[in-house]
DNA sequence: ACCCATTTTGCAACTTGTTGCATAATGAGG
DNA sequence: CCTCATTATGCAACAAGTTGCAAAATGGGT
């Protein structure tokens, strides 16, 4: 239930047409939340005929046209009303170290390189993230607004870091192992 | 399409009903994935149906009755297979930094106290996994798979670390301001 | 023997996210 | 003016995850 809210915050820090908000969510927003094209099509649909935001007036209403949205009265009360709900932290998910734990089971096989080609992308996406702290807030946020963007992208950095970390350490431990297939029985209980 | 592989590792660590495995989805493998008993309960029926494992004898076939699952070859080669994949990492989903900034347009409110709530949450989550790496690989690792068990457990380890160090300076950041409402304008453009 | 709380298994409906494709406008180059 | 790559919008089918509920077994008490 947050890909609305997504949406109407960015709307509201700048309204915007459907592919603006694509590319913005492959950016700013999209440290900590993706979304393709098509739900936000989708979603800026059900947004719309729920009221909270409204497409700001076009010569001509067809496909293929550009159509831009701005927030309405409503869709802010919403918002307001999100951020101060209380929301448990959700169970991470990722497949990863799901795979290094098969690999516990079914043997390393090819994973090491794997596990680099990630601590890679990883450390790329820190750096990207560090760059964008350096240029865009160089003496530190100037408004409230700022200071919350900046905490947020602090945020993905402590995240990236934290893989960063935790792969290198990965890579350390599993090239000293040449990747011997674990032997075939299923055999003692679970760990923890 | 890591649920199955997930069940097919616990399945090998150590054959088990359904019940058990919601209970151990809760545990050791919850550090990195979840699901409920139903998401586990209709993927067992699947993986059954597709010949990857299959239910151990027993005297009666019918419901409320426990029934074991133990994987056969073909899961175990279809584990062994998606092991070796090439999959990118998945871009983050959590929705507190959004909240968070969502707070930076309509205004802070009474999301404090729950970026303290959720700072003590990581953290209690943090301490209990360095509690179990303390009990349970007190020599450290003794087998090849302890050993990968072990770097998943410090992945949590090193996740939980990254949530806990970034709420700690968002709270201290906000402890500073009073929760002063931001002004309504929705006005200038997407930082970075 | 019976009742009742608990455990285990499961169905059904719903929401959210993904993938593949289609259609309309736009604008540059021939 | 026409073509063609690009951009913007959108539909439809599917896959994955969530929520609410319920039936069958189990194992006490009484």
């Amino acid at each position: 239930m947050s890909l609305p809210h997504a949406l109407l915050t960015a709307l509201l820090e700048k309204p915007s047409s459907g592919s603006e908000l694509t590319r913005r969510f492959d950016r700013s927003i999209g440290y900590f939340w993706s979304a393709t094209h098509q739900q936000i099509y989708r979603e800026l649909g059900k947004l719309e005929q729920a009221g909270l935001i409204r497409a700001l007036p076009s010569p001509v209403p067809t496909r293929g046209q550009r159509k831009e949205y701005e927030v309405l009265p409503e869709g802010r009360a919403e918002l307001r009303a999100w951020v101060d709900r209380r929301e448990d932290p959700r169970v991470s998910r990722d497949p990863l170290p799901l795979r290094l734990r098969a690999a516990g089971v079914v043997g390393v096989g090819d994973l090491l390189p794997e596990l680099v080609r990630h601590r890679d992308l990883h450390r790329a996406r820190l750096e990207e993230y560090r760059e964008f702290e350096r240029r865009d807030y160089p003496g530190g946020p100037r408004t409230e607004q700022e200071r919350v963007q900046l905490l947020v992208l602090r945020g993905g950095i402590d995240m990236e870091t934290g893989w960063v970390s935790w792969l290198t350490r990965a890579v350390e431990e599993l090239s000293g192992t040449a990747g011997a297939p674990e032997a075939g029985g299923s055999a003692d209980g679970d760990v923890s």
